[in-house]
DNA sequence: ACAAATTCTACTAATCTTATAGAATAAATA
DNA sequence: TATTTATTCTATAAGATTAGTAGAATTTGT
């Protein structure tokens, strides 16, 4: 499952998207997208941080994509929100970390089936934009 | 991510099953899966109550498959340790939940892509058995 | 009776999730 | 320049989940 974190950055970046180039105050996605004010603060800063939007401050300020809609996709969103897209981190292009419980990698039997699985997942949210979303 | 949970339930299937019938008994799964014994008890425990595993108790007990590893799907072991397999709630077939910040599930527009991958998901981890990881 | 296994219930430390609070900073405008 | 209204930054915290631990009760074979 994806944390709501997750699931209210797409939203914001949906409605953000949806107001083509204009920067967007936090307030209006808040509202629009039923996402509590100041938890959406901080999830709008880090997608900043990833380089997704970027933002104005003072009193005409708000967020306003960097890249286009179309070049953002899923995988990108998910990774730096929710972090590796892999079920388990040895296998994971971005997150790796070796199992402790595991002694040899390479004779895991349980490690086909999550890269089969990670495979799929990933062909899925690699393919699918922020702009495919929208409609 | 899968849980350490899920990680273990599966060495500890896969290392029954490879017994071909035989009683297990948990010692002998920690000490060769490298998993914590009392937590193999906790888990063993659950995948009785799903009905996957059996056991006999006393001296000689032990643990043994209910069902043939080649009928028990790596999503059979995974609906029970971790539950869910979409990765929203509005579209898990055996975990059903309305999301509270969705006014309307059908214009809702992440529900689409979350669908496409656990079709994708779910077509792994379906086809897959424990006899499947054996090899 | 004893030994060795599973079973059951409770507890716990640490981490993660889901926020909330408030002060600092920045920009427009009156 | 003072005010207003944004974003930014840092800290805090309640609740849930994860990953285990502890110990007594029960069962079975010898």
């Amino acid at each position: 499952m994806i944390s709501k974190k997750m699931k209210y950055a797409l939203k914001a970046l949906l409605f953000i998207a949806a107001q083509e180039g204009e920067q967007v105050k936090t307030k209006d996605i808040a509202e629009q997208a039923m996402i509590p004010k100041k938890f959406l603060e901080q999830i709008l800063l880090e997608l900043k941080k990833g380089g997704i939007i970027a933002s104005r401050q003072g009193n005409t300020g708000g967020y306003y994509f960097l890249k286009k809609p179309s070049e953002v996709s899923v995988a990108d969103v998910y990774r730096l929100i929710d972090g590796p897209i892999a079920l388990i981190s040895c296998i994971s292009k971005n997150f790796y970390e070796p199992c402790s419980d595991c002694p040899d990698e390479a004779s895991c039997t349980i490690r086909q089936t999550m890269l089969e699985v990670r495979d799929q997942t990933l062909a899925v949210m690699e393919k699918t934009s922020i702009a495919d979303m929208m409609n």
